[in-house]
DNA sequence: CAGTTTTTTCAATATGTTCTGAAATCAGTG
DNA sequence: CACTGATTTCAGAACATATTGAAAAAACTG
């Protein structure tokens, strides 16, 4: 209650940049980019890397990898500040634009990945059933390897529009989506 | 080329499922969760636990673990196989119910956290501006924790209306996030 | 309900990730 | 271009998570 502006602030990030860090570490990120961008997006002005180690807690050598990565991702970036030794950083602020390139850059190329193992898998099924057709297990198998295949592709194009276009609706897509949990059945 | 039908299929579980196992790791699963379930999905009949373990190459340990977890979410359950003594597995089919599922009992919560969170700070600022008033870089920091929190009530109706009713559009609040993205400033 | 097989549990271990601390490198400044 | 301070790098420590292996518990079967 009667603490100083100081004092509050200090409170304010710390609930904040711990409620940040833990978002991006379910992310798959570090939590420390997280609470570093926190920090850096609530202040005023940009922060040199010893008061960011300093606030955070953090060694320079974490400070210095968690910026580098910060950097890489377009999260922040270094801000001049007239006559000034050290190097101050900022937080880019336009979160959308970050979710999008982050999105692109890592989801998919995973689910582009997955598209062509499932693909591979396809195609080791079919080749088999060329050379030995009708094998019961294979046929199921293949059935589902498809479905599997299929939901990949959806989901490709999902995250695509919503890293081009910023919007993700499902409804174009619904039918089929439906159509594979409905069964291939057991 | 010249492989049997069971060898194909060894191969292609093989590769589906450590696909899937990446997938579900980077969306913070044990990766032997994903391939197991995809071991199961790609079954024709249900497994028990040796077979899973054995064609896993999991430990019996690690395999009851596993099934535990997947029991839990719901992504596999037990399936009553006539005069067998062991128990038998099968894989949950309904793959989008499963998303929705896991969606709202996981992302629904952390965002949940979030948004009391930054409630929490937001209220601590306000606090220290009631018996201060006037200070600006509280008064920044107000503005952008204020920024943060908007976000994080739009992620959760997001991820609240995907996880009820199956559907994502973003349509109804573009406004809201760019004008977000679009600058408290610096 | 005793014997047998299956399943679970859990301490120890292996694996993977992040952080530290200090040395090496780099960047300004006089 | 040498000196000072800032930054990066990286081997090892600390930490977190997943798996093993074996013992305990539970579940069948006769």
């Amino acid at each position: 209650m009667n603490s100083t502006p100081e004092e509050a602030r200090q409170r304010a990030v710390g609930l904040a940049a711990d409620t940040m860090g833990e978002i991006v570490a379910f992310w798959g990120f570090k939590a420390s980019m997280g609470r570093i961008w926190t920090l850096l997006y609530l202040s005023s002005d940009p922060l040199p890397a010893d008061v960011i180690a300093q606030r955070t807690q953090l060694s320079a050598g974490a400070v210095s990898m968690a910026l580098h990565d910060l950097l890489q991702w377009g999260i922040a970036d270094r801000a001049m500040v007239p006559g000034a030794r050290k190097r101050h950083y900022r937080a880019a602020t336009d979160v959308w634009a970050i979710v999008r390139r982050i999105i692109r850059q890592r989801e998919l190329r995973l689910v582009g990945r997955a598209v062509e193992r499932f693909s591979e898998a396809v195609r080791v099924l079919e080749d088999s059933l060329a050379n030995h057709p009708g094998d019961p297990s294979t046929q199921f198998m293949l059935q589902r390897l498809r479905g599997l295949l299929q939901l990949a592709r959806i989901g490709y194009k999902l995250v695509e529009g919503f890293a081009d276009v910023g919007t993700f609706t499902l409804d174009p897509i619904r039918g089929a989506l439906s159509y594979f949990g409905r069964e291939q059945h057991a």
